[in-house]
This record gives C-alpha cells, structure tokens and sequence, in this order.
DNA sequence: GCTAAAAATCAACAGTTTGTCTATAAATCG
DNA sequence: CGATTTATAGACAAACTGTTGATTTTTAGC
C-alpha cells in the first residue's frame, strides 16, 4: 500500500518521529511544540507543516506504523488454527521490545490513552475467539471478563516497560497468556456459583 | 485539614471545575486553552492565574479531590478485617459512579494516564494484602500478576463508564473482587505447571 | 549526466495564547 | 461598619502558530 515516496520524504518524516520520541522521554506531549521539534532535529518548521498538521498528529502517525506492523505479523499467521493467542502475545512483545522507546513513552504516566485503547482492541478482536472456542461462556458478564483481560494485560506490558534489562519477550507472552487462560477458566468454572 | 477558606474561592475553583469537566466531554485536555475555559464558565482570565498556573494544574486539582474522597472512605473502614477488597472496590465504584461526567473523561479515549496510574497504585497497596494472605505465593512473578489485576479493574470500570444505564455499583464490585479473586487463585494453583 | 518535478529552506506575516503587571471595583469575614 | 481579601479590567511583551511566496536543493526517470 504505502509507497516508497521521495527518499527526502522518508528521511524527513523520520527524523521528526524519532524526534518526537526522544522528546517524549524528557516531557510530556502537551509540553511540546512544533518549533521545539524542529530545532531539536534540525528541520526547517514549515518543513513540518509540509508532512503534518499538529504535534498530535504526528503522533498518530507512528502510532500507525506501529499499529500496521503488529497488525501485519498477526495476519500472516492468521491461518494458525491452534495457539493463537499466544503466539499473537508473542508477536506484539517482541515489537514492542523493537520499539521500546516510543512504546514507553505511549504507555507510560504520560502516555496516550487512545493508543492503548488501540492495543487492546487488536488483542480482543484477534484473540479473544481463540479463548470462546475453548470456553462456551454467557454473553452478558463475559464483556467485563474481556475488558479486564486485554487491560490486564496492557498492565503487564506497562509494568515489563518500566523495568530495565527485563525478560525476554516470549517469557512475557507466556506469562500473559497463561493468566488470561487460567482467569477465563476461573471464570468459567465459578461463574455459576459466584456471579448473578 | 483543607480549611474552607473564603467562599468566593471555593465558588470560582468549583465553576473552573465544573467547566473543565464539561469541556472535556466536547474535546481533549491538550486543545482547551485557558481563554477558552474562562470564556465557557464566565470568569476573568486574571483571575484564572490566581489560583492555578495552567490547564494541567486545575486538573491536577479535580484529580486530587477524587483521590482525597476515595482515600477518606477507604480509610474509614479500614479496621474491618475480612472483606477488605470487596469493601474497597465497593466504596469506590460508588464514589466514581457519583463522579461519572469527570471520571469517563478521565479514564475514557482522551483521559489521564497519571490518574489512571494513580488509581491501580491506590487499590494495590489497599487491597493487595487481602489476597496476599489467602494465597501463599512467590514474590517474583506476583507483581506481574498485580500489574494485571489492577489494570484489569481499570477495564472493567472503563467498560462500565462507556455504558448507560449500566449496572449498580454494587454489582460491579462484586464482578471485579470475584474476578480477581479467581485469577489468583488460578494463578496459585496453576503456577507451579505453567509457569517458570 | 540532464532535466523537469518535487521537496526543503528561508523570511515574513497576522493572529492567538500566554503569563505577568498594575489599578480599580466588589465581596467577605469578624 | 471597616479592614482585608478576592475578582475584574486593561495593557504588555513574549512565544507559538499556521500560512504564504520566493528561492534553493534534491530526487527520480529518461
């Protein structure tokens, strides 16, 4: 889809992403501002106004990169029938570990809430099946039991974030499947003694 | 210990409240200037400056008097031995259920991940000890374990922030304990075969 | 390599917001 | 009531914004 364009065009839009991500570690978005931006990378502002209209949708855009790759490597083994939702755990922790500067700065305490809206809209609408296939829960309550996994494990991902040196990504995707795993069953099994 | 200070204060700060609490349904934090919020609620701009520095600060000031009222009966209760979460998380999905327009705007799309952040840090260090002591487990992998039980309440409450009419407080906290209730105990039970 | 096209730079512009300042009017509490 | 505190009003320089037009540089394709 997206094509090559102007090499300048690569290089610039570039150099302003990685810009604005080396920013985000020192301080929040909203402090910001596009001539900070420019001066920090050497670019001309009306150079900026040429590729984006606002800081924030500067943003938007690495965010859709990083949205496109995750959503790339779990379509190319979407065909996978079984252990799917580890194996997508284990693609985006290993992306996220690619790309942990920008990723700590979108899920940290000054982070973007709709970015991790975004994540954890990918993970349920991709890997939630995998789990009613093995579960035949009720509709009803079953919608909390998702909101609280995929935010469960965006927790994860905040907390293995904040830490250096941490284990390695398939450690992680295990960790966060196994409990979503043993909390559905959990759920399953005591939904008809504790619950309603 | 706030002392009630002179009522022309307590006015103004409660209209400046008020009117970023309903600015913040139409648009993000980051777009409402100052002039804008003045403009909304009918207030000299000097007048702005005298009790807050920026937008940021204000909200910092709403957030605040959330956390103080949760704090409060958090603490007022919190000599009952058994049921402590439960009660917890009771007390405080009513106290956002009573808070519903400033709570969705910051814990929905466009919302505050310093509050988000410090909420989960608020029910951690509250309610984690009750299930520490039902469930012998090891220190290591717990606190990714925490991490996602706490987020994972987040979720749920955002789920339950987005819907009308939704259900009661009550019920929602009794949803939640249960659930985190049983994700430990899985974990617990599950933990020596699954994980490590 | 040459050339037409595209992109980056530069300087300048009006418009807005910001934060601070003074002086003045109004409201509060004892 | 009267002293004190707070709110208002207007003005100010400073900074950032978003856009424009003219100019230079780089690129891709032949």
């Amino acid at each position: 889809m997206e094509q090559k364009k102007d090499r300048r065009i690569r290089k610039t839009r570039a150099q302003l992403q990685n810009g604005l991500a080396k920013l985000m570690k020192t301080k929040s978005i909203n402090e910001i501002t596009v001539k900070e931006l420019v001066d920090e990378v050497d670019i001309n502002r009306s150079t900026f106004y040429l590729h984006y209209t606002d800081i924030y949708n500067l943003l938007e855009d690495i965010e859709n990169r990083l949205m496109d790759e995750i959503l790339r490597v779990i379509d190319s083994h979407k065909n996978v029938t079984d252990g799917g939702l580890l194996s997508i755990f284990t693609d985006i922790f290993t992306i996220i570990d690619a790309n942990r500067d920008i990723c700590s700065a979108l899920i940290g305490e000054k982070g973007d809430m709709a970015f991790v809206q975004r994540m954890e809209d990918i993970i349920a609408s991709h890997g939630v099946h995998d789990l009613m296939n093995q579960f035949m829960l009720p509709e009803r309550p079953i919608h909390y039991m998702i909101s609280f996994s995929m935010s469960g494990c965006i927790g994860m991902l905040k907390e293995w974030l904040s830490t250096e040196n941490s284990e390695p990504p398939e450690y992680m995707a295990n960790v966060a499947y196994n409990t979503v795993f043993h909390a559905f069953k959990a759920f399953y099994n005591g939904y008809a003694v504790c619950l309603c």
